[in-house]
DNA sequence: CGAGGTGTTGACTGCCCTCAAACTTTGTGG
DNA sequence: CCACAAAGTTTGAGGGCAGTCAACACCTCG
């Protein structure tokens, strides 16, 4: 079986030799998921560290009464489970494949003995964690002092830049979106029309946007 | 001068010995900030992590309305800085002494000889980073798809939960609390007394709050 | 082609933010 | 230790943003 080789995509061990990286990959679990298949789920028990090797996928949050949140959206090189290599822990959020999906697994207590022979290993980690705390951080900022309408162009001009240029197709269903602007999807679908009849943007397709005015929608 | 031991307090070098604690504390520096002084702001380069000797500080965001965002508290023990031991990055947020303060700071080379030499410390680190990371997407979560007056409730008893009695004094503002919990002081207000009202809790005094019906608190 | 999930549009409602004014607490200097 | 100023809190009135509900249109994919 060709045996797709995870470890060399990802950062977190980039900075190993050859060699290392073959003996962190000697110990990787390889698992595939289908587009909607749930990768774990709230409750589930964390005892190992998740890289997406490709593919993407959603992590979110069920509220009580039954609302979802958007966390994370991890594609290819990103990885989610730090907070179990320590505490054994159960999952607090749930994880869906958004399209079909190859992920690799290591365990927890292999993961630490990695750790320990190749600190490096740990400073990326620190490294990338600081970076998604970052990010939610000003989410959060954004959701509770912002108008949804703000929230929507600022996604669109990261989004774009992201992207490298004007024109693209949105990464999430709207549906998805809406839930990680902390907001509903009738929302997104009028402020989106708002943004085009004020001629901020355009929306040539499914999913498809084109930014017309990128100034006007930073001023938001 | 009576040089108060920073690192002993601290549950990131706790596993040291006592020796390599002295180490540790030889290259720490002090500052002491009064009630409402700023430790550090927005556009500030990061160069050092912090740690709370004693007192305690709140970090926050300012949004371009003016609106601040309250994301964490610290007490005695815990920590900011970790996202600047790497990249040479600016704060993006502020932090400010809520009464007298004391802070220490190593700077971020020592820090990262630190980490090399005792991998402890960066595991402790990232095990704290995940804590928060936690905290705070429950909290995200909670802001989009609940309503203040659960938030709050759910707020109160974990409060009371932390000190161990039913009886206790609100460890913020309500000003702070507000943008903590992403609402406004007046709706705070409100809110508390529809729940005294409701006979959920009792306001003994200023800040005073008293569980009364934690199972009803609890099922908002 | 049909079915289920997704997106759109409209009408309505309500939560909570805003603004403003009175009251209370805090803390500081005389 | 008191007095007074500044900051924080409470209460009320009013309005707006966006959430909810419902019906319909649209994809996408068996």
């Amino acid at each position: 079986m060709h045996q797709h080789n995870c470890v060399s995509l990802v950062p977190l061990f980039s900075q190993l030799s050859e060699q290392e990286q073959d003996t962190v990959n000697s110990i990787v679990h390889q698992h595939h998921y289908q587009t909607g298949e749930t990768i774990f789920a709230a409750g589930d028990s964390m005892d190992a560290l998740m890289i997406i090797a490709s593919g993407q996928a959603k992590v979110f949050q069920l509220a009580s009464n039954g609302k979802e949140q958007l966390l994370h959206l991890l594609t290819a090189g990103d990885f989610d489970g730090e907070t179990a290599l320590f505490s054994q822990a159960k999952h607090n959020s749930f994880a869906e494949a958004l399209m079909p999906t190859m992920i690799c697994q290591i365990n927890r207590t292999e993961f630490q003995q990695l750790m320990q022979k190749y600190p490096t290993i740990s400073l990326n980690l620190l490294n990338e964690l600081g970076r998604r705390m970052t990010e939610l951080e000003k989410r959060t900022t954004q959701t509770s002092t912002s108008s949804v309408e703000s929230r929507l162009a600022d996604y669109l001009v990261e989004t774009s830049a992201q992207f490298g240029k004007n024109d693209f197709k949105l990464p999430l269903k709207k549906k998805d979106l809406a839930t990680y602007l902390g907001t509903t999807p009738e929302t997104i679908s009028r402020k989106l029309g708002e943004l085009e009849r004020n001629g901020l943007i355009e929306q040539t397709g499914s999913k498809q946007i084109c930014i017309v005015d990128q100034e006007a929608l930073e001023m938001l």
